[in-house]
DNA sequence: CGTTGACTTCGAGCCCGCTCGAAGGATCAC
DNA sequence: GTGATCCTTCGAGCGGGCTCGAAGTCAACG
């Protein structure tokens, strides 16, 4: 099981130091970030693979407070799958219906390109 | 033509009187929204048009002041529809990669769902 | 004529999610 | 050993996009 400081995390999960300590700072991971003798921070794999779902839940535009309930949850162990999977499944309808949204302004975005492409056209 | 208090816009657009008022006050406008005698706004067709259109710029996720640059061109006239289409398409592209992405770290949390729900059935 | 209420402007404040800098301690490369 | 590099904590700052409050004007209603 491979280990790595906080810059090798860093580059590994594509963010910055600083944000790896903000978001164990705010409760965002399982537990503390395992230390090293002199006190540095050595991220396991199991780090990175709840970093990677942070990142998943953040970029779906989870936001930071409903990460750390989830985290919360998981932390708590077994026994709370039900509200872990209300608040997914919660997540999911809400991404979901923001898609379809982003669809159909991009449809109507696309309308006004075709309209600007036969303007080009004109003039060339 | 029907014009409309700002109260009445807010209503038709889905924003507040002070996100209108911000609007106006941040070029994101065509041209200022006509007054009338006493001062008070009114918003004209073409007007609650352009806030539709900023509408689905912000909420396909381009910056203010994208929509901003965007305005100043239409505001220039025609001549530069050229330089329009390439602002759109910029955008198109971003959003569509951005789908993408979502639609992918979507899939990967039903499959956490997946997983929850197995957990919950075996539970009950 | 008074009061209610919708409107005006302006500037400040807020929330989110980082992002950064300072100050200091440890470690590595030579 | 010494200098560069990396780490630590803490708290402040920032950019975006609103959001709000204060203070004032004006018009309509009764």
């Amino acid at each position: 099981m491979t280990t790595l400081s906080i810059a090798e995390a860093a580059v590994e999960t594509g963010l910055t130091t600083h944000t790896l300590r903000y978001y164990e700072r705010d409760g965002l991971m399982l537990s503390s970030v395992d230390r090293s003798v002199s006190g540095h921070r050595r991220y396991s794999d199991r780090d990175l693979t709840w970093i990677e779902m942070i990142t998943r839940l953040r970029s779906t535009g989870m936001p930071i407070r409903d990460v750390r309930r989830y985290a919360d949850l998981v932390r708590a162990g077994a026994g709370n799958e039900a509200e872990r999977l209300a608040l997914l499944k919660a997540h999911r309808e809400r991404v979901e219906r923001q898609l379809v949204q982003v669809g159909a302004h991009l449809r109507a975005i696309d309308h006004k390109i075709g309209i600007y492409e036969g303007a080009v056209d004109q003039a060339s």
